[in-house]
DNA sequence: TTTTGCCTGTTATTTGCTTAACAATGTGCT
DNA sequence: AGCACATTGTTAAGCAAATAACAGGCAAAA
Protein backbone atom coordinates (compact mmCIF):
# COMPACT_ATOMS: atom_id res chain seq x y z
CA UNK A 1 0.00 0.00 0.00
CA UNK A 2 1.41 3.07 -0.96
CA UNK A 3 -2.01 5.38 0.62
CA UNK A 4 -0.37 4.81 4.19
CA UNK A 5 3.02 6.23 2.78
CA UNK A 6 1.82 8.90 1.60
CA UNK A 7 0.33 10.11 4.95
CA UNK A 8 2.87 9.39 6.89
CA UNK A 9 4.50 12.20 4.81
CA UNK A 10 2.15 14.37 5.90
CA UNK A 11 3.63 17.27 8.36
CA UNK A 12 2.84 17.07 12.20
CA UNK A 13 1.16 20.00 12.27
CA UNK A 14 -1.01 19.52 9.21
CA UNK A 15 -2.41 16.95 11.26
CA UNK A 16 -3.17 18.68 13.76
CA UNK A 17 -4.99 21.18 12.16
CA UNK A 18 -7.08 18.32 10.22
CA UNK A 19 -8.14 16.95 13.76
CA UNK A 20 -9.50 21.06 14.37
CA UNK A 21 -11.33 21.91 10.68
CA UNK A 22 -12.81 18.79 11.24
CA UNK A 23 -14.49 19.83 14.35
CA UNK A 24 -14.93 22.77 13.16
CA UNK A 25 -16.87 21.02 10.20
CA UNK A 26 -19.10 19.08 12.01
CA UNK A 27 -20.57 22.79 13.63
CA UNK A 28 -21.14 23.39 10.47
CA UNK A 29 -22.63 20.90 9.51
CA UNK A 30 -24.53 20.65 12.23
CA UNK A 31 -25.94 24.42 11.42
CA UNK A 32 -27.26 23.26 7.93
CA UNK A 33 -24.18 23.99 5.63
CA UNK A 34 -22.99 21.86 2.92
CA UNK A 35 -20.11 23.80 1.38
CA UNK A 36 -17.38 25.72 2.57
CA UNK A 37 -14.87 28.09 1.76
CA UNK A 38 -11.15 28.01 1.97
CA UNK A 39 -11.54 31.08 3.48
CA UNK A 40 -14.16 30.12 5.79
CA UNK A 41 -12.29 27.68 7.94
CA UNK A 42 -9.46 29.93 7.79
CA UNK A 43 -11.69 32.68 9.34
CA UNK A 44 -12.49 30.47 12.23
CA UNK A 45 -9.43 28.45 12.79
CA UNK A 46 -7.94 32.16 12.67
CA UNK A 47 -4.98 30.94 9.99
CA UNK A 48 -4.95 31.98 6.59
CA UNK A 49 -7.07 29.99 3.73
CA UNK A 50 -3.44 29.33 1.84
CA UNK A 51 -2.57 26.89 4.66
CA UNK A 52 -5.92 25.45 4.63
CA UNK A 53 -5.72 24.92 0.92
CA UNK A 54 -2.40 23.58 1.14
CA UNK A 55 -3.22 21.08 3.79
CA UNK A 56 -6.11 20.07 1.95
CA UNK A 57 -3.98 19.59 -0.75
CA UNK A 58 -1.46 17.77 0.64
CA UNK A 59 -4.03 14.76 1.76
CA UNK A 60 -5.31 15.26 -1.86
CA UNK A 61 -8.52 16.36 -1.09
CA UNK A 62 -10.69 18.47 -4.07
CA UNK A 63 -13.18 21.35 -3.93
CA UNK A 64 -15.61 22.54 -6.37
CA UNK A 65 -14.29 26.20 -8.13
CA UNK A 66 -15.80 28.31 -6.59
CA UNK A 67 -18.43 26.13 -4.36
CA UNK A 68 -16.17 25.62 -2.12
CA UNK A 69 -15.23 22.18 -0.46
CA UNK A 70 -18.40 19.40 0.54
CA UNK A 71 -18.40 19.69 3.82
CA UNK A 72 -19.78 16.15 4.49
CA UNK A 73 -17.02 14.56 2.16
CA UNK A 74 -14.39 16.64 3.57
CA UNK A 75 -15.60 15.30 7.25
CA UNK A 76 -15.03 11.91 5.99
CA UNK A 77 -11.79 11.78 4.26
CA UNK A 78 -10.65 13.70 6.87
CA UNK A 79 -11.74 11.01 9.59
CA UNK A 80 -11.01 7.93 7.02
CA UNK A 81 -7.08 9.46 7.44
CA UNK A 82 -7.07 10.63 11.09
CA UNK A 83 -9.22 7.94 12.95
CA UNK A 84 -8.17 4.16 12.90
CA UNK A 85 -11.34 2.33 11.71
CA UNK A 86 -12.00 0.20 15.21
CA UNK A 87 -11.01 3.03 17.48
CA UNK A 88 -8.54 3.28 19.95
CA UNK A 89 -8.98 2.85 23.38
CA UNK A 90 -8.05 4.65 26.04
CA UNK A 91 -6.95 4.97 29.46
CA UNK A 92 -6.15 7.82 32.31
CA UNK A 93 -3.07 6.74 34.57
CA UNK A 94 -3.02 8.68 37.58
CA UNK A 95 -7.09 9.26 39.21
CA UNK A 96 -6.15 13.25 40.47
CA UNK A 97 -7.73 16.57 39.94
CA UNK A 98 -6.47 16.34 36.31
CA UNK A 99 -6.88 12.52 35.67
CA UNK A 100 -10.49 13.06 36.26
CA UNK A 101 -10.54 16.21 34.80
CA UNK A 102 -9.61 14.74 31.48
CA UNK A 103 -11.70 11.41 32.00
CA UNK A 104 -14.79 13.21 32.03
CA UNK A 105 -13.78 15.52 29.22
CA UNK A 106 -13.14 13.11 27.10
CA UNK A 107 -15.32 10.74 27.45
CA UNK A 108 -18.25 10.72 24.81
CA UNK A 109 -16.19 13.64 22.56
CA UNK A 110 -14.68 11.59 20.09
CA UNK A 111 -16.62 8.36 19.32
CA UNK A 112 -13.36 6.37 17.99
CA UNK A 113 -11.43 7.48 21.15
CA UNK A 114 -12.73 5.95 24.15
CA UNK A 115 -11.61 5.87 27.69
CA UNK A 116 -12.04 2.53 29.18
CA UNK A 117 -9.94 2.44 32.54
CA UNK A 118 -8.48 4.53 34.91
CA UNK A 119 -5.57 3.49 36.23
CA UNK A 120 -4.42 4.72 40.15
CA UNK A 121 -2.21 2.87 43.75
CA UNK A 122 -4.56 4.64 45.82
CA UNK A 123 -6.66 2.03 47.74
CA UNK A 124 -9.73 4.37 48.06
CA UNK A 125 -9.54 4.77 44.22
CA UNK A 126 -9.20 1.40 43.18
CA UNK A 127 -12.33 -0.67 42.16
CA UNK A 128 -14.64 2.63 42.44
CA UNK A 129 -16.09 3.46 39.03
CA UNK A 130 -15.93 7.30 37.61
CA UNK A 131 -18.05 8.69 34.96
CA UNK A 132 -19.06 4.97 34.22
CA UNK A 133 -15.26 4.03 33.86
CA UNK A 134 -13.33 1.68 36.20
CA UNK A 135 -10.54 2.77 38.06
CA UNK A 136 -8.17 -0.39 38.01
CA UNK A 137 -5.09 -0.97 40.60
CA UNK A 138 -1.57 -0.09 38.76
CA UNK A 139 -0.33 -3.52 39.32
CA UNK A 140 -3.01 -5.36 36.86
CA UNK A 141 -2.01 -2.45 34.17
CA UNK A 142 -0.79 -5.10 31.98
CA UNK A 143 -3.40 -7.99 31.83
CA UNK A 144 -6.26 -5.00 31.89
CA UNK A 145 -4.34 -3.44 29.25
CA UNK A 146 -3.89 -6.26 27.44
CA UNK A 147 -7.47 -7.22 27.84
CA UNK A 148 -9.51 -3.83 27.14
CA UNK A 149 -7.04 -3.44 24.14
CA UNK A 150 -5.88 -0.28 25.37
CA UNK A 151 -3.44 1.61 22.83
CA UNK A 152 -2.89 5.30 24.37
CA UNK A 153 -2.29 6.53 28.00
CA UNK A 154 -2.87 9.91 29.39
CA UNK A 155 -0.10 10.10 31.84
CA UNK A 156 -1.40 12.23 35.23
CA UNK A 157 0.55 10.45 37.93
CA UNK A 158 2.98 12.77 40.47
CA UNK A 159 6.23 14.07 38.52
CA UNK A 160 8.30 11.73 40.80
CA UNK A 161 6.51 8.36 39.36
CA UNK A 162 6.56 9.43 35.82
CA UNK A 163 9.83 7.39 35.04
CA UNK A 164 8.82 4.34 36.36
CA UNK A 165 4.95 4.51 35.38
CA UNK A 166 6.15 5.47 31.59
CA UNK A 167 8.07 2.11 31.79
CA UNK A 168 5.33 -0.15 33.08
CA UNK A 169 3.14 1.34 30.42
CA UNK A 170 5.60 0.49 28.08
CA UNK A 171 6.03 -2.66 29.28
CA UNK A 172 2.41 -3.61 29.62
CA UNK A 173 2.68 -2.48 25.23
CA UNK A 174 0.97 0.07 25.21
CA UNK A 175 1.56 2.12 21.83
CA UNK A 176 1.07 6.17 22.36
CA UNK A 177 1.39 8.71 25.23
CA UNK A 178 0.21 11.75 25.84
CA UNK A 179 2.84 12.42 28.87
CA UNK A 180 0.78 15.86 31.15
CA UNK A 181 3.55 15.58 33.96
CA UNK A 182 6.27 17.58 33.53
CA UNK A 183 8.93 15.59 34.04
CA UNK A 184 9.88 14.59 30.16
CA UNK A 185 9.78 10.40 29.89
CA UNK A 186 11.87 8.12 27.59
CA UNK A 187 10.03 5.42 25.36
CA UNK A 188 11.52 3.28 22.54
CA UNK A 189 10.93 4.19 18.92
CA UNK A 190 7.88 2.52 18.26
CA UNK A 191 5.96 4.48 21.17
CA UNK A 192 4.69 7.53 20.26
CA UNK A 193 4.66 10.25 22.69
CA UNK A 194 3.88 13.42 23.00
CA UNK A 195 4.32 15.63 26.24
CA UNK A 196 2.13 19.01 27.44
CA UNK A 197 4.33 20.79 29.78
CA UNK A 198 1.70 23.40 31.68
CA UNK A 199 4.13 25.34 33.80
CA UNK A 200 6.15 25.61 31.19
CA UNK A 201 3.35 27.57 28.83
CA UNK A 202 2.66 29.81 31.70
CA UNK A 203 6.45 31.42 32.23
CA UNK A 204 6.29 31.74 28.56
CA UNK A 205 3.07 33.76 28.57
CA UNK A 206 4.32 35.80 31.17
CA UNK A 207 7.63 36.29 29.85
CA UNK A 208 6.09 37.68 26.35
CA UNK A 209 3.98 39.85 28.78
CA UNK A 210 7.05 40.93 30.66
CA UNK A 211 8.55 41.54 27.08
CA UNK A 212 6.32 43.80 26.13
CA UNK A 213 5.95 45.43 28.98
CA UNK A 214 9.44 46.58 28.80
CA UNK A 215 9.41 47.62 25.30
CA UNK A 216 6.37 49.74 26.35
CA UNK A 217 8.35 51.50 29.35
CA UNK A 218 11.10 52.46 26.77
CA UNK B 1 18.01 49.41 26.52
CA UNK B 2 19.61 46.83 24.10
CA UNK B 3 19.43 43.66 26.16
CA UNK B 4 15.82 43.60 26.01
CA UNK B 5 15.81 43.76 22.72
CA UNK B 6 18.53 41.17 22.34
CA UNK B 7 15.92 38.81 24.24
CA UNK B 8 13.35 39.85 22.41
CA UNK B 9 14.99 37.68 19.40
CA UNK B 10 15.13 34.15 21.45
CA UNK B 11 13.22 31.65 19.87
CA UNK B 12 10.60 30.72 21.04
CA UNK B 13 11.53 26.98 21.53
CA UNK B 14 14.55 28.49 23.58
CA UNK B 15 11.99 30.27 26.23
CA UNK B 16 10.44 27.31 26.61
CA UNK B 17 13.49 25.44 27.25
CA UNK B 18 14.57 27.82 29.40
CA UNK B 19 12.17 27.31 31.91
CA UNK B 20 12.32 23.52 31.75
CA UNK B 21 16.20 23.84 32.25
CA UNK B 22 15.89 26.48 35.44
CA UNK B 23 13.05 23.50 36.81
CA UNK B 24 15.83 20.54 36.32
CA UNK B 25 18.59 22.98 37.37
CA UNK B 26 16.10 23.86 40.89
CA UNK B 27 16.55 20.11 41.53
CA UNK B 28 19.90 19.54 40.88
CA UNK B 29 20.99 22.20 43.14
CA UNK B 30 18.29 20.74 45.74
CA UNK B 31 20.74 17.65 45.61
CA UNK B 32 23.38 19.60 46.50
CA UNK B 33 25.50 19.31 43.09
CA UNK B 34 26.89 22.68 42.20
CA UNK B 35 28.33 22.22 38.57
CA UNK B 36 26.56 20.37 35.46
CA UNK B 37 27.49 19.47 32.51
CA UNK B 38 25.74 19.96 28.90
CA UNK B 39 25.18 16.81 28.44
CA UNK B 40 23.54 16.11 31.25
CA UNK B 41 21.22 18.74 31.11
CA UNK B 42 20.47 17.35 27.91
CA UNK B 43 19.85 13.67 29.80
CA UNK B 44 17.02 14.83 31.84
CA UNK B 45 15.51 16.75 29.35
CA UNK B 46 16.22 14.07 26.34
CA UNK B 47 17.35 16.38 24.08
CA UNK B 48 21.01 17.06 22.62
CA UNK B 49 23.71 18.39 24.40
CA UNK B 50 23.94 20.49 21.45
CA UNK B 51 20.97 22.55 21.53
CA UNK B 52 21.58 23.04 25.44
CA UNK B 53 25.04 24.55 24.57
CA UNK B 54 23.30 26.48 22.00
CA UNK B 55 20.45 27.52 24.22
CA UNK B 56 22.93 28.91 26.59
CA UNK B 57 25.42 30.93 24.04
CA UNK B 58 22.20 32.61 22.72
CA UNK B 59 21.29 34.23 25.97
CA UNK B 60 25.18 34.72 26.75
CA UNK B 61 25.67 32.56 29.63
CA UNK B 62 29.34 30.77 29.42
CA UNK B 63 30.43 27.99 31.46
CA UNK B 64 33.67 26.67 32.83
CA UNK B 65 35.52 24.32 30.32
CA UNK B 66 35.84 20.54 31.82
CA UNK B 67 33.47 22.31 34.89
CA UNK B 68 30.47 22.72 33.62
CA UNK B 69 27.78 25.73 34.17
CA UNK B 70 27.48 27.10 37.75
CA UNK B 71 23.91 25.79 39.18
CA UNK B 72 23.18 28.64 41.51
CA UNK B 73 23.99 31.07 38.88
CA UNK B 74 22.50 30.09 35.70
CA UNK B 75 19.40 29.51 37.63
CA UNK B 76 19.59 33.40 38.42
CA UNK B 77 20.60 34.22 34.89
CA UNK B 78 17.85 32.25 33.31
CA UNK B 79 15.59 34.06 36.09
CA UNK B 80 16.04 37.27 34.88
CA UNK B 81 15.62 36.88 31.85
CA UNK B 82 12.07 35.02 31.78
CA UNK B 83 10.77 36.00 35.23
CA UNK B 84 9.49 39.55 35.81
CA UNK B 85 10.66 41.23 38.65
CA UNK B 86 7.32 41.96 40.20
CA UNK B 87 6.31 38.89 39.34
CA UNK B 88 3.10 38.50 37.27
CA UNK B 89 -0.63 37.72 38.60
CA UNK B 90 -2.56 35.42 37.02
CA UNK B 91 -6.51 34.61 36.95
CA UNK B 92 -8.21 31.38 36.73
CA UNK B 93 -11.48 32.06 34.69
CA UNK B 94 -14.22 28.89 34.65
CA UNK B 95 -13.37 27.65 37.55
CA UNK B 96 -15.40 23.92 36.24
CA UNK B 97 -13.17 21.09 36.51
CA UNK B 98 -10.35 21.82 34.88
CA UNK B 99 -9.83 25.38 35.94
CA UNK B 100 -10.09 24.11 39.70
CA UNK B 101 -7.55 21.42 38.87
CA UNK B 102 -5.24 24.23 37.57
CA UNK B 103 -5.83 26.80 40.26
CA UNK B 104 -4.71 23.71 42.53
CA UNK B 105 -1.63 23.14 40.64
CA UNK B 106 -0.14 26.48 39.84
CA UNK B 107 -0.61 27.68 43.13
CA UNK B 108 2.75 28.20 45.13
CA UNK B 109 4.60 26.52 42.10
CA UNK B 110 6.38 29.42 41.12
CA UNK B 111 6.68 32.09 43.20
CA UNK B 112 6.84 34.94 40.63
CA UNK B 113 3.70 33.76 39.02
CA UNK B 114 0.83 34.01 41.38
CA UNK B 115 -2.81 33.03 40.75
CA UNK B 116 -5.16 35.69 42.78
CA UNK B 117 -8.71 35.24 41.45
CA UNK B 118 -10.69 32.92 39.72
CA UNK B 119 -13.96 33.88 37.98
CA UNK B 120 -17.32 32.39 37.15
CA UNK B 121 -20.49 32.94 36.24
CA UNK B 122 -21.91 30.39 38.52
CA UNK B 123 -23.64 32.00 41.14
CA UNK B 124 -22.56 29.09 43.46
CA UNK B 125 -19.04 29.37 43.39
CA UNK B 126 -19.21 33.52 43.34
CA UNK B 127 -18.17 34.72 46.40
CA UNK B 128 -16.46 31.22 47.67
CA UNK B 129 -12.76 30.48 48.17
CA UNK B 130 -10.98 28.16 46.64
CA UNK B 131 -7.44 27.46 48.07
CA UNK B 132 -7.33 30.01 49.05
CA UNK B 133 -8.70 31.82 46.03
CA UNK B 134 -11.38 34.13 46.28
CA UNK B 135 -13.84 33.45 42.97
CA UNK B 136 -15.49 36.60 41.64
CA UNK B 137 -18.37 37.25 39.12
CA UNK B 138 -17.49 37.79 35.82
CA UNK B 139 -19.30 40.97 36.07
CA UNK B 140 -16.27 42.57 37.83
CA UNK B 141 -13.83 41.43 35.85
CA UNK B 142 -12.43 44.56 35.06
CA UNK B 143 -12.64 45.87 38.49
CA UNK B 144 -11.29 43.46 40.12
CA UNK B 145 -8.04 42.96 36.94
CA UNK B 146 -7.29 46.42 37.90
CA UNK B 147 -7.24 46.69 41.55
CA UNK B 148 -5.26 43.01 41.86
CA UNK B 149 -3.25 43.97 38.96
CA UNK B 150 -3.69 40.89 36.84
CA UNK B 151 -1.72 40.42 33.53
CA UNK B 152 -2.02 36.66 32.92
CA UNK B 153 -5.55 34.85 32.56
CA UNK B 154 -6.43 31.45 31.83
CA UNK B 155 -9.49 30.50 29.83
CA UNK B 156 -11.07 27.23 31.09
CA UNK B 157 -14.43 28.75 30.27
CA UNK B 158 -17.07 26.31 28.07
CA UNK B 159 -15.98 26.39 24.48
CA UNK B 160 -19.45 28.24 23.75
CA UNK B 161 -18.28 31.48 25.53
CA UNK B 162 -15.00 31.41 24.72
CA UNK B 163 -14.76 34.39 22.48
CA UNK B 164 -17.61 36.95 24.51
CA UNK B 165 -14.55 35.77 27.68
CA UNK B 166 -11.69 36.56 26.08
CA UNK B 167 -13.22 39.85 24.53
CA UNK B 168 -14.13 40.52 28.08
CA UNK B 169 -10.59 40.12 29.48
CA UNK B 170 -8.93 41.99 27.09
CA UNK B 171 -11.15 44.95 27.30
CA UNK B 172 -10.48 44.57 30.92
CA UNK B 173 -6.70 44.87 30.20
CA UNK B 174 -5.18 41.55 30.59
CA UNK B 175 -2.11 40.86 28.69
CA UNK B 176 -1.56 37.41 27.94
CA UNK B 177 -4.10 34.56 27.38
CA UNK B 178 -3.59 31.04 28.29
CA UNK B 179 -6.46 29.28 26.25
CA UNK B 180 -7.48 25.90 27.24
CA UNK B 181 -10.66 25.95 25.18
CA UNK B 182 -10.72 24.01 21.79
CA UNK B 183 -12.47 27.47 20.08
CA UNK B 184 -9.51 29.37 18.88
CA UNK B 185 -10.05 33.03 19.92
CA UNK B 186 -8.69 36.48 18.68
CA UNK B 187 -6.66 39.29 20.56
CA UNK B 188 -5.67 42.22 19.33
CA UNK B 189 -1.50 42.55 18.89
CA UNK B 190 -0.50 43.80 22.33
CA UNK B 191 -2.17 40.57 24.24
CA UNK B 192 0.17 37.77 24.28
CA UNK B 193 -1.90 34.65 23.28
CA UNK B 194 -0.96 30.84 23.69
CA UNK B 195 -3.45 28.39 23.00
CA UNK B 196 -3.97 24.48 23.70
CA UNK B 197 -6.04 22.00 22.37
CA UNK B 198 -6.19 18.41 24.66
CA UNK B 199 -8.27 16.83 21.75
CA UNK B 200 -6.00 17.94 18.72
CA UNK B 201 -3.10 16.44 20.81
CA UNK B 202 -4.71 13.17 21.42
CA UNK B 203 -6.07 12.56 17.88
CA UNK B 204 -2.67 13.27 16.70
CA UNK B 205 -1.38 10.28 19.23
CA UNK B 206 -4.14 8.12 17.88
CA UNK B 207 -3.01 8.77 14.62
CA UNK B 208 0.43 8.00 14.88
CA UNK B 209 -0.56 4.82 16.85
CA UNK B 210 -2.75 3.84 13.85
CA UNK B 211 -0.13 5.06 11.33
CA UNK B 212 2.58 2.44 12.95
CA UNK B 213 -0.08 -0.40 13.09
CA UNK B 214 -0.52 -0.03 9.56
CA UNK B 215 2.93 -0.04 8.77
CA UNK B 216 3.57 -3.41 10.85
CA UNK B 217 0.95 -4.89 8.93
CA UNK B 218 2.56 -4.70 6.25
C1' DT C 1 -20.20 35.78 -26.35
C1' DT C 2 -16.65 37.96 -24.03
C1' DT C 3 -14.79 39.55 -19.97
C1' DT C 4 -14.17 40.10 -15.11
C1' DG C 5 -13.34 38.29 -10.85
C1' DC C 6 -13.32 34.72 -7.43
C1' DC C 7 -11.65 30.66 -5.71
C1' DT C 8 -8.83 26.49 -6.11
C1' DG C 9 -4.37 24.06 -6.48
C1' DT C 10 0.62 24.04 -7.24
C1' DT C 11 5.27 25.56 -7.18
C1' DA C 12 8.83 28.70 -5.29
C1' DT C 13 10.73 31.43 -1.59
C1' DT C 14 11.52 32.57 3.06
C1' DT C 15 11.68 31.86 7.78
C1' DG C 16 12.70 29.63 12.10
C1' DC C 17 14.74 26.10 14.26
C1' DT C 18 17.63 21.84 14.77
C1' DT C 19 21.58 19.21 13.84
C1' DA C 20 26.10 18.77 12.36
C1' DA C 21 30.80 20.23 12.04
C1' DC C 22 34.58 22.11 13.97
C1' DA C 23 37.55 25.49 16.35
C1' DA C 24 39.22 26.79 20.93
C1' DT C 25 40.95 25.84 25.48
C1' DG C 26 42.27 24.33 29.78
C1' DT C 27 42.83 19.88 32.84
C1' DG C 28 44.74 15.87 34.16
C1' DC C 29 47.81 12.21 32.95
C1' DT C 30 52.31 10.46 31.66
C1' DA D 1 56.77 19.72 30.19
C1' DG D 2 54.00 17.90 26.75
C1' DC D 3 50.19 15.18 25.10
C1' DA D 4 45.50 13.44 24.96
C1' DC D 5 40.98 14.62 25.30
C1' DA D 6 36.71 16.24 27.44
C1' DT D 7 33.96 20.01 27.05
C1' DT D 8 32.64 24.55 25.63
C1' DG D 9 31.24 28.02 22.05
C1' DT D 10 30.52 29.33 17.24
C1' DT D 11 29.64 28.90 12.51
C1' DA D 12 27.62 26.33 8.73
C1' DA D 13 24.40 23.13 6.76
C1' DG D 14 19.99 20.91 6.65
C1' DC D 15 14.95 20.45 7.53
C1' DA D 16 10.34 21.39 8.29
C1' DA D 17 6.82 24.49 8.04
C1' DA D 18 4.70 28.94 6.69
C1' DT D 19 4.11 32.30 3.33
C1' DA D 20 4.16 34.19 -1.05
C1' DA D 21 3.52 34.01 -5.89
C1' DC D 22 1.05 32.55 -9.54
C1' DA D 23 -1.38 29.49 -12.87
C1' DG D 24 -5.94 27.58 -14.01
C1' DG D 25 -10.76 27.49 -14.63
C1' DC D 26 -15.52 28.27 -14.08
C1' DA D 27 -19.59 31.29 -13.04
C1' DA D 28 -21.82 35.22 -13.44
C1' DA D 29 -22.03 39.82 -15.33
C1' DA D 30 -21.92 42.74 -19.20
N1 LIG E 1 -3.74 19.52 38.18
C1 LIG E 1 -3.36 20.17 37.11
O1 LIG E 1 -4.04 21.09 36.68
C2 LIG E 1 -2.13 19.81 36.38
C3 LIG E 1 -1.76 20.56 35.30
C4 LIG E 1 -0.64 20.21 34.57
C5 LIG E 1 0.09 19.12 34.97
N2 LIG E 1 -0.25 18.42 36.03
C6 LIG E 1 0.53 17.24 36.38
O2 LIG E 1 -0.30 16.12 36.35
C7 LIG E 1 0.05 15.22 37.36
C8 LIG E 1 -1.13 14.98 38.25
O3 LIG E 1 -1.58 16.19 38.79
P1 LIG E 1 -2.82 16.24 39.75
O4 LIG E 1 -3.01 17.65 40.10
O5 LIG E 1 -3.95 15.49 39.17
O6 LIG E 1 -2.24 15.46 41.03
P2 LIG E 1 -3.06 14.58 42.08
O7 LIG E 1 -2.18 14.39 43.23
O8 LIG E 1 -4.40 15.17 42.26
O9 LIG E 1 -3.26 13.21 41.31
C9 LIG E 1 -2.28 12.23 41.21
C10 LIG E 1 -2.97 10.87 41.21
O10 LIG E 1 -2.02 9.87 40.84
C11 LIG E 1 -2.16 8.79 41.76
N3 LIG E 1 -0.87 8.10 41.81
C12 LIG E 1 0.17 8.35 42.62
N4 LIG E 1 1.19 7.53 42.33
C13 LIG E 1 0.78 6.74 41.32
C14 LIG E 1 1.38 5.69 40.59
N5 LIG E 1 2.63 5.31 40.84
N6 LIG E 1 0.66 5.10 39.63
C15 LIG E 1 -0.59 5.50 39.36
N7 LIG E 1 -1.21 6.50 40.00
C16 LIG E 1 -0.54 7.09 40.98
C17 LIG E 1 -2.58 9.42 43.05
O11 LIG E 1 -3.23 8.45 43.86
C18 LIG E 1 -3.54 10.49 42.56
O12 LIG E 1 -4.83 9.99 42.41
C19 LIG E 1 1.24 15.81 38.06
O13 LIG E 1 2.41 15.28 37.54
C20 LIG E 1 1.14 17.27 37.74
O14 LIG E 1 2.41 17.85 37.72
C21 LIG E 1 -1.37 18.73 36.74
N1 LIG F 1 -11.87 19.15 31.74
C1 LIG F 1 -10.80 18.95 31.00
O1 LIG F 1 -10.01 18.07 31.28
C2 LIG F 1 -10.54 19.80 29.81
C3 LIG F 1 -9.44 19.51 29.04
C4 LIG F 1 -9.16 20.31 27.95
C5 LIG F 1 -9.97 21.37 27.67
N2 LIG F 1 -11.04 21.64 28.42
C6 LIG F 1 -11.85 22.80 28.11
O2 LIG F 1 -11.85 23.65 29.24
C7 LIG F 1 -13.09 24.27 29.37
C8 LIG F 1 -13.68 23.95 30.70
O3 LIG F 1 -13.75 22.57 30.87
P1 LIG F 1 -14.30 21.94 32.20
O4 LIG F 1 -14.26 20.48 32.06
O5 LIG F 1 -13.63 22.54 33.36
O6 LIG F 1 -15.82 22.42 32.16
P2 LIG F 1 -16.81 22.73 33.38
O7 LIG F 1 -18.17 22.76 32.84
O8 LIG F 1 -16.49 21.83 34.50
O9 LIG F 1 -16.38 24.20 33.83
C9 LIG F 1 -16.77 25.36 33.18
C10 LIG F 1 -16.88 26.46 34.23
O10 LIG F 1 -17.04 27.70 33.57
C11 LIG F 1 -18.11 28.41 34.18
N3 LIG F 1 -18.66 29.33 33.19
C12 LIG F 1 -19.66 29.11 32.30
N4 LIG F 1 -19.86 30.19 31.53
C13 LIG F 1 -18.98 31.13 31.97
C14 LIG F 1 -18.71 32.45 31.56
N5 LIG F 1 -19.36 33.02 30.55
N6 LIG F 1 -17.75 33.13 32.22
C15 LIG F 1 -17.07 32.55 33.22
N7 LIG F 1 -17.28 31.29 33.64
C16 LIG F 1 -18.24 30.59 33.01
C17 LIG F 1 -19.06 27.36 34.66
O11 LIG F 1 -19.88 27.85 35.69
C18 LIG F 1 -18.10 26.28 35.12
O12 LIG F 1 -17.72 26.48 36.45
C19 LIG F 1 -13.95 23.78 28.22
O13 LIG F 1 -13.86 24.69 27.16
C20 LIG F 1 -13.27 22.51 27.81
O14 LIG F 1 -13.45 22.25 26.45
C21 LIG F 1 -11.35 20.87 29.51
Amino acid sequence: MKIKNYYKNLPHKTIERLSQYRRALMICLDNGKTHIFSHEIANIQHITSVQVRRDLMLIGYSGTLRKGYNIQDLIEVISHIIDDEEGIKVAVVGMGNLGRALMKYVRGKRHKLEVVAGFDTNEEKIGKEYKGVTCYSIDDLEKVIDKLNIKLAILTVPAKYSTETAEKLVDAGIKGILNYTPKPIRVPEDVYLEEYDMITTLEKVAFYIKMHQEEEGE
